[in-house]
DNA sequence: AAAATATATCGTAATATTGCAATATAAATA
DNA sequence: TATTTATATTGCAATATTACGATATATTTT
């Protein structure tokens, strides 16, 4: 008992829990935020930027890029992370298949 | 150590992580999911609808509920819940922001 | 090749999440 | 009011996440 029952549900479904479950940490959500910020997809100083150690960013950059959201290139010395589109674009589609869904509907009855 | 460091982030950050988090798991994927398709904010049958047990889904449900995503009220002898807009705007505005930024930038560095 | 710099991985402690059986609560109906 | 029906809460075991020090790896510079 304890683990996500993953078997249970639909691969589209799984995929998104992953990508929302990516970005379900304030340290992740500042990551993204910080590459979108400074002007060209810089590097390492995320670690500056963030409140934690290089250790523990370097954990929060591997979930970000095992889902998809971000990806990251050898780039000279270091390492260059920026957004990855694709990942992105599915999780967009998701929002807004949902507020097409809502527009129709009028969700007012509770 | 282990608990995520919420002070170090600011109130924005730690909301919308939040809001992702509860969008983190394919039961609550399949909850949303399911309201949206029934065509009316049908109650307690998703507990029918999921593979998973009565507390269990009653636990996802409140996790939604807490975040803000979906909203229950009293039908008689069961319950109605039902996406709730309001929190639903924010974070279909944090990923409006990401992807206007996107469209800017050209993020192809790496 | 050695030193310096940047990033990743390992190990581990603290904490959080997931899932369910058992039980409680609350509303509707008999 | 007793019973039924619907949902929530409690308690607990299994598992996952978060954070970091120590250490490994990989690239650049000297």
């Amino acid at each position: 008992m304890g683990a996500t029952k993953t078997d249970s549900f639909t691969d589209k479904q799984n995929e998104l829990a992953i990508l929302a479950k990516a970005l379900g940490h304030p340290a992740r959500i500042a990551i993204i935020e910080y590459l979108l910020k400074v002007d060209s997809c810089i590097c390492g100083d995320i670690v500056n930027e963030l409140p934690l150690a290089q250790p523990t960013v370097s954990q929060h950059l591997k979930e970000l890029k095992n889902a998809g959201i971000i990806k990251g290139n050898f780039e000279g010395n270091s390492i260059c992370y920026c957004i990855n589109e694709p990942g992105f674009e599915q999780i967009k589609g998701f929002f807004q298949d949902i507020t097409k869904h809502l527009d129709k509907k009028k969700n007012d009855c509770c």
